[in-house]
DNA sequence: TCATATGGCGCG
DNA sequence: GCGCCATATGAC
């Protein structure tokens, strides 16, 4: 329930002879319903009248399905982000668990090879002969391990009518006592083995931050720390940003450790895997766990290590309902576990960058790149008064032209998806606005559609302007749609693709562009920064990024950091192939300070330059955050409400700031408001939040404003 | 007078 | 979050 207290209820003598323990599972009568609830402190008395105090009606669970120590970790997580605890624990368990179910009852686990399988019969079915090969170098492995490699139920269920392999359905942990099975490895040059023998050495709790620029070899290092972690026996967690979990990915690390066991947690697994996973996980059967950020609430039996890589992507903080940053839960669990936490990135967030410069954790730097001798050329190109074509400068156009020429690879970016971001009726002046939102609906021209980007709502664009009745309606603002047209005509013979949300809508075929572009396809690349994120193009030459001056002048005071980290990943992507690339960044501002620092020294030295920005602004890191956001259709109520909690008095080491309009005041109809909650340390902040939660609870228009508290806020929409 | 909509409350 | 109860609103 969504309440932040407990209920006492009474044990029946005729279930007493169950185990009740902290962390089984009861169902219990609330209200007038019957729910499943977890037993949270067994006690001998209670200080509820003994008529209010209902019995259990069952006990779930034999034995506690969420351990003393990840308890703790969820009671963390409740007190930390101010969330009730029922829903923070029931948010970490699969659904199956939550509803009730059986934990027993879970279905098969593992595939073996038959005496039969082992001599390796040759078979005409392509797959089924992958799968006994596959089978014979892991040895006995989880069905989930296996339906994630690409094996279908098909080819598992013809195999074992073929009696080939067989189901076995014993939770184990065969793969601690087998000899750990390494595949042959890179040699580690001078930084990384450094890194690793530092990571190794640890004796307990530590963090590191890895900061290794683009191809400076970071997985190499995770993955020579990890074989030390396996050949411990102990299992390992390894965090992922949504996007960075791909095939090429896992791959490499099963490629690696192949006879141990490593499964993958993510949003598009079915309940049943999510059920399996969790299971093989707490029993220790499984080694590895590579996950998004959801995957910091697995249960481990003996978690030996926790690697964020990727450590400043914005996916490892939930964005709704329980607000958690999958990093920041990481600290804490490696803590509690007494165990190495590695946070690895190229550009890491300056929160991580001043806990590693101020000794909290140890830095490990990864200078050298692998396969380039020297660094990129950056080039600031003052658009100002400037002619653009499509949004590109004479000079970008030249480029382009130069690298196409050379049979190279170019790729431009653009953060923002669609034709144009609205249309505009020449005669009159009228816009494209989205009727719920504050904010103009874009002009998708392949769908023939308006769409607002916010709210999702769709309309069909207007033949005539529907204020002076104009046929003379024209796009405004540039697209990525726009961009890959305007390109094809002015390179007629040039392939170019384009990934963006609405080019890959369809499953898979973001990577089905992705490997048509490796194998040579497209030349130029359009897209916004889902281009930019981990992929690797072997011909890339040159990048161009359109729209900086977005990032240099936003209310966000976050925005030149996350400007800073794009621009950094994207210039990763140029000159890959040996030989350094060109990054082109067109701008009004080319003196911009910041962007000079970053053009002329590096993400590095920007950062530190940064981070004594915030400093002197006292912004965090140098101070704490807290958002309270609301939305409510009739305004001056929603103002009342937000006024109402603002104290008359000046509270100590604590500012308020609001009630102010969100960045875009209306959504989807509704107004959108928000208090910005900033104390001067940890402690009096949550001090102020404890007591404002207390407050809201028994608060009446509470109960009419739809409103949400977000801890540490990374976007402040 | 009964049927239905709306709001506040408490759940052990 | 949701069902329960009290009270308001409405049709006949």
């Amino acid at each position: 329930m969504p309440l932040h207290r407990s209920f006492d209820y009474l044990l029946p003598t005729e279930l007493c002879s169950r185990a009740v323990a902290v962390g089984v599972r009861v169902s219990v009568p609330f209200g007038s319903r019957v729910l499943t609830g977890m037993v949270l402190k067994v006690k001998a008395s209670t200080e509820m009248p003994e008529d209010k105090v209902k019995a259990v009606k069952a006990v779930l669970d034999s034995t506690a399905i969420i351990d003393d120590s990840h308890l703790q970790l969820l009671q963390f997580t409740a007190r930390y982000y101010h969330y009730p605890l029922g829903e923070t624990v029931f948010t970490a368990l699969p659904k199956a668990l939550r509803e009730g179910a059986d934990i027993d009852k879970t279905s098969i686990n593992y595939l073996q090879l038959t005496e039969q399988g082992q001599q390796q019969p040759t078979l005409r079915a392509k797959k089924q002969q992958a799968l006994l090969k596959q089978l014979a170098e892991s040895g006995k492995s989880p069905t989930t391990e296996i339906k994630a490699l690409g094996y279908s139920k098909a080819t598992i269920d013809a195999l074992i009518n073929k009696e080939l392999i067989s189901q076995a359905v014993e939770f184990d942990s065969q793969w601690r006592e087998q000899p750990l099975q390494v595949a042959s490895k890179p040699r580690l040059n001078s930084e990384q083995a450094i890194a690793c023998t530092t990571i190794n050495q640890s004796p307990g709790f530590a963090a590191f931050l890895l900061e290794g620029v683009t191809g400076s070899g970071k997985t190499e290092v995770y993955l020579q720390c990890l074989e030390e972690v396996l050949q411990q026996g102990k299992q390992a967690l390894v965090l992922v940003p949504e996007i960075g979990l791909t095939p090429q990915t896992v791959n490499r690390f099963r490629r690696r450790f192949p006879n141990t066991p490593i499964m993958l947690w993510h949003s598009a697994l079915t309940d049943n895997e999510r059920l399996q996973t969790w299971r093989f996980c707490q029993k220790g059967s499984c080694a590895i766990v590579i996950g998004t950020r959801s995957a910091i609430f697995m249960p481990f039996l003996r978690l030996g290590m926790i690697i964020v890589d990727e450590e400043h992507d914005a996916s490892f903080k939930q964005q709704d309902t329980l607000r958690y940053h999958a990093r920041d839960l990481a600290a804490y669990r490696a803590q509690q576990q007494n165990i190495p936490l590695v946070l690895g990135s190229a550009t890491p967030a300056l929160e991580t960058l001043n806990r590693a410069l101020s000794d909290k954790y140890q830095l490990l730097s990864l200078t050298q790149r692998a396969q380039t001798s020297s660094d990129n050329q950056f080039e600031l190109i003052d658009i100002k008064g400037q002619h653009l074509e499509a949004g590109l400068s004479h000079s970008a156009l030249a480029y382009i032209k130069r690298e196409l020429a050379r049979q190279k690879q170019v790729m431009v970016f653009l953060n923002r998806r669609g034709f144009s971001p609205s249309l505009i009726c020449h005669e009159c002046g009228w816009l494209s606005d989205c009727s719920r939102c504050s904010t103009s609906a874009t002009y998708h021209k392949a769908m023939r559609r308006l769409v607002c980007h916010h709210c999702g709502e769709q309309s069909a664009p207007p033949m005539q302007c529907p204020d002076c009745g104009s046929t003379q309606i024209n796009p405004v603002g540039l697209g990525t749609e726009q961009l890959q047209e305007a390109l094809s005509e002015q390179f007629p013979d040039t392939p170019i693709s384009r990934i963006d949300r609405d080019s890959t809508r369809r499953k898979g075929s973001l990577e089905e562009e992705l490997a048509a572009i490796n194998r040579g396809g497209a030349r130029l690349l359009v897209g916004t920064q889902m281009l930019a994120k981990g992929h690797h193009f072997a011909d890339v030459s040159l990048v161009i990024i359109l729209d900086v001056d977005a990032g240099l002048y936003s209310c966000d005071f976050r925005a030149t950091e996350h400007l800073a980290q794009l621009v950094t990943q994207v210039a990763g992507r140029a000159g890959r192939s040996g030989e350094p690339g060109t990054v082109l960044l067109q701008t009004h501002f080319p003196e911009h300070p910041l962007l000079q620092d970053l053009v002329n020294n590096g993400y590095q030295h920007f950062a530190r330059y940064a981070l004594q920005e915030r400093h002197e602004t006292e912004m965090p890191p140098f101070s704490h955050l807290a958002l309270l956001r609301a939305e409510a259709h009739d305004l001056s109520l929603l103002l009342r409400f937000l006024s109402d909690l603002v104290p008359a008095a000046p509270v100590p080491k604590i500012q308020l700031l609001g009630p102010i309009p969100a960045p875009l005041e209306r959504v989807a109809g509704k107004y959108r408001y928000q208090l910005h909650i900033q104390g001067q340390d940890r402690g009096a902040l949550h001090g102020f939040l404890a007591q404002l939660m207390n407050y809201l609870g028994s608060n009446k228009l509470a109960q009419k404003v739809r409103w949400n508290l977000d801890v540490d806020p990374i976007d402040m929409m």
